[in-house]
DNA sequence: ATAGATACCTCAAGGTTCGAGGTATGTCAA
DNA sequence: TTGACATACCTCGAACCTTGAGGTATCTAT
């Protein structure tokens, strides 16, 4: 049951963008693919998400584009700049930053785990 | 740097106030610093996230408080409900799912690592 | 009475993702 | 030629969350 702003999402489709495009240039729709099937399935970002984060990250010169032509079909293809980069960097270290201080605080909060899903 | 609904952190201050609440019940005052604690100074949410979110989880019956007097001192200690127990489940488990599908999506594009913060 | 520490409260602002609704461009079948 | 379908892209209002600012209340000590 998905709502808007939902939980513990914020910020990692911008971090997914940066990674995937660090590894190859990628247009929009191959995206949105391409984090859910790096996620195992287990997150899928809309459209209405990825393509207005996109032009954003566009503009703010992480990321620059091409319409290209392949096989037939033309595509607005997106690639990171070095200042995207270091954004990257940046992000991916606020990720493991968080993650490991949200992981001690609930593990150092004592010893009681909850069921497994 | 701070700025408003920070990347990584939607949902974080419920899942930890549930979370340390069920280790021990607590006033308002003593969970903003808890938080802070079991964070290592890592994490820092300031009152007016955690009065409201205090407030909207007793509206929702996912705790339950009452004005306690303490070393002359009157506070409003909160606990968590058996309904803020499955609360606590269900955030957790999908605070690990996300993790785990984040953590797969970045490590799986590649090899490559950012530089250590 | 005032200062300081502890304790609590409220709210506007800014920003993010969801989901809905749409447009555009190719191929293929009837 | 037209329509269906798949691929590809776009825009926007709604809902929601945390920040940071500004405040109130209650205690002790001077």
């Amino acid at each position: 049951m998905k709502r808007s702003n939902p939980e513990f999402l914020n910020g990692v489709p911008e971090l997914l963008i940066l990674r995937l495009l660090a590894e190859r240039p990628m247009h929009g729709y191959d995206l949105v693919q391409s984090i859910r099937r790096a996620s195992n399935e287990e997150l899928a970002f809309g459209e209405g998400c990825i393509y207005p984060l996109l032009h954003k990250l566009e503009a703010s010169g992480h990321l620059s584009s091409r319409r290209e032509k392949l096989d037939g079909r033309s595509r607005v293809v997106y690639r990171v700049t070095a200042r995207g980069q270091s954004r990257l960097v940046e992000t991916w270290s606020e990720w493991r930053r968080v993650v490991q201080a949200v992981n001690q605080a609930i593990g150092g909060a004592g010893h009681a785990c909850p069921a497994s899903a």
